[in-house]
DNA sequence: CCACTATATCCCTTGACACGTATATACGCT
DNA sequence: AGCGTATATACGTGTCAAGGGATATAGTGG
């Protein structure tokens, strides 16, 4: 599990990750709010440790998970390039496209 | 295959939308580009096809394969509410986010 | 019509991952 | 200490998708 896009392809972790966007959670309340037995809770929370998407801190015998953004922002950055597709219009995208170094015509 | 993730998860996939993301492809560009071997690309473009992520002219036998842009702004628009999370933390892109149309500071 | 090129599909094997169930560890209270 | 709660891990199983290789389809020029 070493890309951030294998942590985010799994539905129930990127429930997760929405439900951590609000507020930060402990496991039980992670449990409850999205109908998942725990030892699946645990599971996807600790893929999510790993890659860096969340940290959590002790409380009693909770632990309170929350958001970092480190991850996500690698998602952000590989989008990035793609941006320009829909926030520019597409009739100077496709002029654009017209004039490719190597587009040989038959 | 339901869901736009499963589709970018695949390492060559992606490199396939990196590339088309810098002009239009015939199959045996991106073979030849890529390394990869003919049915495998012709395997993953099928995949971003059905997704929505291509779309394909044809040119006599050859296959033109160029993006589109709707499920790249899928994976935008579920970024989008984890975007506050770094832009608290970083002024400069604070900033960025507050240059877009309808920008509402606090 | 035939040879050639370009692209797509089929079959098969392999490996990764999610889930359920059971169990283990940790903490706090009385 | 011992019980109850909270969280983590282990094991076995099923599913699904990726890759390799062979082959099928389609389109072009001679």
């Amino acid at each position: 599990m070493e890309s951030v896009f294998e942590v985010i392809v799994e539905p129930n972790r990127r429930a997760i990750l929405s439900l951590l966007a609000s507020s930060q959670q402990s496991v039980g309340e992670i449990e409850r709010l999205l109908h998942m037995p725990q030892p699946t809770v645990s599971k996807h929370l600790r893929v999510l440790r790993d890659a860096g998407f969340v940290e959590a801190t002790v409380d009693a015998q909770r632990r309170l998970y929350r958001l970092r953004p480190e991850p996500l922002q690698e998602v952000d950055a590989w989008l990035a390039p793609f941006r320009r597709f829909w926030s520019a219009h597409l009739d100077a995208l496709e002029r654009h496209l017209d004039r490719m170094p190597k587009g040989r015509k038959k």
